[in-house]
DNA sequence: TTGAAAGCGCTAACAG
DNA sequence: CTGTTAGCGCTTTCAA
């Protein structure tokens, strides 16, 4: 009982992590290393880090002495020199196009709270979906900085990632192309985008329009394929007019889009945007030209994030597990590091459709 | 002009961070190391370490050699390794409330921008404004894994991270106590809700109310006084009953304190949040409960997040230099690091009324 | 202009 | 159960 089994040598040390007296922490010397603690409790350096790793054979009364003067002295573990003589460094790479991004933002959390939970950090890094500073993040892994890679980019720059380094410790997250041989976690963006427009279609709607994101995105090409082939199902025939493509995900482009939309004769009578951040801003763009929705036009969206419900009016999207999606990409990864010859699956989780007051 | 003279050993070494030949990439083994690299280009250790890190006293030919073998083998410099011997994690450790925030996003944004420009990777930690999770983060410092840190957190915790570390090299940014001793980047709070709240008189209100954050973040006592201070000026005396205090800035916690507000006999005709997120909840409240925005009841916000501009109707609110304040973090962070006996500044930033539809 | 060698602080054999 | 010791891969004197 009073003895650790099984220590994980990355959650905090027994005793270190706890609040030590303010006489401790203000003693601390600056340069203090493992063999002065070793001196002040009279034992080796080698028993100190058996106690600091939790190691279990160390005697009671020794490993009492070596916290005792731990305590005392306010010595913390040097990382940078673990990391070295262990050659990993606990840090998760992740890479995403933009942490502004509500979806994103929720996506990191699940990331985050399973690296955490396994005494790894996340290293976040916002490419803005640019190729060259994709490469130049991704070379932490070969630096040594980082121990794995979780991407969100487009599968057009991961492609390039798994043509030079299919080696690397990485996956991919959201984003992905199961034939690039990386283990990959998503939804399944082709039913998802028809479920979204066969629900249009069911609410008497034949003038449907597409909101799209840059056409680098795998996603974006499976939507826009969804999109199309649910309407081919329902007789009608897409107007290539209404299908526009949008190189950023902000609110703004949503609303520019949407007003350019209704600029047409005969306008759509609902669009359908492939992310919720776009269709608040087809919302507001439809505002601004004079349009209520869903009255003239409806609009559906992506992602359900949270803000989703409070926008008027409270939108109707597809709902993707976002933190799940994190969390299995941290799995995922996680699982490659510990067994790098193991194969890894790709997983897709469910989306769903939910119904609000937009459409 | 071939000799690169001031050189930043953290700038992608010349002729490293080129496009190699894909040979070089798949023929590179993982064990690679400087020894390596010496012994293929015949040249010492030493001299490979001179020509990665830039170091002028090298001979051109020596220099041409060692780059050859570094091409050729795809060579990568271990950071784990440079990171011990130049006692240096050339990270910077980010602690916020919320990533998911907006206001947030925007001004981690900042830091990091500022941070890879000077040769530092950004360690993001979302600690929920928990003490307990800031302390074990903050820990990081003390274990090298961090050079410094930035804190976003409530000035509470501010204040024991300072009672117990004053030496470690941190400072405050958007939340701060002047007083605690540590550098730190904010704005006016006290002026910017006097700003929003005078606004508001002005439209003739009388009634406002106020939705706060939860009350152990300094900014949320600094804009309660404001605001208080606002309406004993204009000779009105602040009805109690209108003081909310939330424990998240949350959507759905605006909406909800709306909500409670309007059951009041003669309910507030303005409101007052102290958050742009808070503010948007309020709206959606508001109109849960059938009052229309601006008409029954005025709406303003804090933070000019750039949803703001999007909402139905556009919410008028005080806008805060987001960007700004996160890149001024990390430069007194920078500052501090570089010179760690030096004083460094507190910085007031400047503050906007942005007046729109909702108030 | 170059090389030899001494560590940075830690972990992990290997002995005892 | 504990100590001695050999590196991890790099940077940096110090000498040549």
């Amino acid at each position: 009982m009073d003895q650790p089994s099984q220590h994980d040598p990355h959650a905090p040390p027994p005793g270190v992590a706890e609040p030590e007296s303010r006489a401790g922490l203000r003693g601390a010397p600056e340069g203090l290393s493992i063999a002065g603690v070793a001196e002040q409790a009279g034992v080796s350096v080698a028993t100190v880090s058996r106690v600091l790793n939790g190691h279990p054979n160390v005697r009671p009364a020794t490993r009492d002495r070596v916290l005792a003067a731990v305590a005392a002295s306010g010595y913390r573990v040097n990382e940078l020199a673990r990391n070295l003589r262990t050659a990993e460094s606990r840090l998760l790479l992740t890479m995403v196009p933009d942490v502004g991004n509500p979806f994103y933002a929720e996506v990191i959390r699940g990331i985050d709270s399973v690296a955490r939970q396994h005494g790894y950090f996340m290293l976040l890094c916002d490419t803005g979906a640019d190729p060259g500073r994709e490469r130049s993040y991704f070379d932490l892994l070969r630096r040594r900085r980082a121990d794995g890679a979780i991407c969100l980019d487009p599968a057009t720059v991961q492609q390039a990632l798994a043509e030079e380094s299919n080696a690397l410790p990485w996956v991919a997250c959201c984003e992905f192309d199961s034939s690039v041989g990386v283990p990959y976690v998503g939804i399944d963006n082709y039913r998802a985008a028809g479920d979204a427009v066969r629900h249009l279609l069911a609410r008497g709607h034949r003038r449907i329009a597409l909101i799209n994101s840059d056409d680098h995105y795998l996603y974006a090409q499976q939507r826009q394929r969804g999109y199309l082939d649910a309407l081919l199902d329902a007789g009608i025939t897409p107007d290539e007019r209404w299908r526009l493509n949008v190189n950023s995900l902000d609110y703004e482009a949503g609303a520019s889009a949407a007003a350019s939309l209704m600029t047409h004769a005969k306008p759509p009578s609902a669009v359908f945007a492939v992310s919720d951040t776009l269709a608040i801003g087809v919302i507001a763009g439809l505002r601004s030209v004079g349009k209520r929705v869903p009255d003239d036009v409806a609009v559906a969206g992506f992602d359900d994030i949270s803000l989703a419900a409070q926008i008027d009016p409270p939108l109707t999207t597809i709902a993707q597990p976002m933190r799940e999606l994190g969390e299995t990409a941290a799995r995922l990864l996680l699982q490659r590091l510990a067994n790098p010859t193991g194969d890894v699956p790709g997983v897709l989780l469910p989306h769903r459709l939910v119904v609000r007051k937009s459409a």
